[in-house]
DNA sequence: ACCTTGTAGTTAACGTGTGAATTACATCTT
DNA sequence: AAGATGTAATTCACACGTTAACTACAAGGT
């Protein structure tokens, strides 16, 4: 009952009015979405940690070893990171050398950037751990459930992103 | 076909095998849950903005509004925010005069944290526009979908976040 | 009383998020 | 060819996220 009063947005004001009001932190998405984030990411901060490289640095790294060689905007799409946090991070990992990168002739701003071998050999190490983490989750929160979740956020993200 | 096959996590490998992959940033929940967030906080960011709080003072006003004065510990909590980052929050908004502390007697390392009657009145004066927000995205994502998204994300929580 | 253990909150160090300004280079226009 | 406009990437400034270390205080045990 009281969860249905926070559903429809209503509450009843000082003087027995009844007034509309945005959700209560308890039904809104920008921190449901944030705390799904935060327990998801605890399962896998752990491994991140034991291999010195931050969450960001990982998920260049994989849109790399998934893509091929890609040009800093594109990267930092693909990897929803920032302009100027991936200026940064290609710096860090260049001098760790899991990244390298080549300019582009006939055009003097852009460079690709490529996984170096290292860089491949620190995702097949942490492979099956990440399956094992995925496994887990799935197992606890449901295979099913977890497949639409997906859906419904790709859709969300869908339905938010067109522009008009 | 293809989505089936991101979606099922299987993967051909070089010499025809099939091999088990992780899934890949297309379909990984972390990634697709913070683009979800981003879209949507994309709306809401303006509106900030405007009024030069951050996201994470903004929720800060929002839980001791909805809840009343809260000690530090509580209030992280239910903001998910850090406690390191809220002492840096609670500070400045100390200088902004949008909260006020005072000591809990009987226990000198506490504080209840309040929000003043600046604060309140910042909360009224952007709730028009936050509730234009939230409704526009319903419109767009649609009202039962987004009811269900928000079942679903609380459901995630739940089943991650109870330790065993 | 003293010491240990526990808890609330802060500080420090470093990396990332964010918006604005800047640099370097391309392209378009005339 | 020169200037205007556009684009890729970087830099800057400031706030937050994250972990670890630390301070201050409280509660319990002996």
């Amino acid at each position: 009952m009281i969860r249905d009063i926070y559903r429809e947005s209503y509450w009843i004001g000082f003087f027995g009015d009844l007034i509309l009001l945005p959700p209560s932190t308890r039904r809104s998405l920008p921190m449901a979405l944030l705390r799904a984030r935060e327990v998801i990411m605890a399962h896998f901060r752990p491994m991140l940690a034991r291999h010195d490289i931050t969450e960001q640095q990982w998920r260049v790294l994989r849109v790399l070893a998934e893509t091929g060689p890609l040009e800093a905007t594109e990267l930092a799409n693909r990897a929803s990171i920032l302009p100027p946090s991936l200026t940064r991070i290609i710096k860090a990992m260049e001098e760790r050398e899991f990244i390298t990168r080549n300019k582009v002739k006939d055009d003097g701003r852009r460079a690709l950037l490529s996984i170096s071998p290292a860089g491949v050999a620190l995702i097949e190490e942490l492979s099956p751990e990440r399956t094992a983490i995925y496994d887990a989750i799935e197992r606890r929160y449901g295979a099913a459930e977890h497949e639409r979740l997906l859906d419904m956020l790709e859709s969300l993200i869908q339905s938010e992103s067109t522009e008009e």
